[in-house]
DNA sequence: GATATCTTCTATAATACCGAAGAAATTAAG
DNA sequence: CTTAATTTCTTCGGTATTATAGAAGATATC
């Protein structure tokens, strides 16, 4: 659409509460404790890459850290992009969510 | 994902929320209105078959009315499951937006 | 060189997006 | 009246973007 999809919304999200630590595999952990679902490693970088892509996120590439895996980090950081794309679909879900009348069920 | 995409949801409330006259072109109605973007006819029946066939709403035909254009409508009602997944992305949406820190900004 | 930690790559499925074509009724023409 | 034009709605078919997944690749320590 137009709108941030929820992946994109939930990522970013997680990418602003990890402040400074920010990097795949902290993220994934984020929306696995948030959404309570598996994410696969994949999906994870194919969001972050869009975000990139979107210019939603600026990311910086880490020192190697004095610890066994050496791989250095891609951090990620929400930038003023982001963060008003995240207003914009908190404000939808606020007007979307009112006005609803009594949910009459259907039998099955 | 495993959680209702923001379109489904969007339809979903518009559904809702017209009650007994929810079908193709009001509910397209509503969505523009809610969004202030435009929704091609197609993207909105694409979402619609969508939802029956995940079983998040029961769709009815109804009689055709005695109106210049003649094809009848197919009503749309949420059902119990479209109303369970509608809770669910609410809840999920309520932890996402919690125990942000301050948004550090960053320029550009 | 074995092991650990992270990211990139490649492939497939599911969603999103769009307008033209099709269906079915009413209204207008002749 | 019979047929054609008009109106309202939905279905269809094709393409682009997102989502999913795990194997492969990179780079450090032990």
């Amino acid at each position: 659409m137009k709108f941030l999809s929820r992946q994109e919304e939930l990522m970013l999200l997680s990418i602003w509460k990890l402040d400074d630590n920010a990097y795949g595999v902290t993220i994934r952990q984020s929306v696995t404790d948030l959404t309570g679902k598996y994410w696969s490693i994949g999906a994870v970088y194919d969001v972050l890459d869009r975000l990139t892509k979107k210019g939603l996120v600026s990311t910086v590439v880490g020192d190697p850290v004095k610890a066994r895996g050496g791989k250095s980090k891609r951090f990620y950081r929400v930038i003023k992009s982001g963060f008003k794309a995240l207003e914009e679909v908190r404000d939808l879900q606020q007007k979307a969510w009112v006005d609803l009348p009594e949910p009459a069920f259907e039998k099955k």
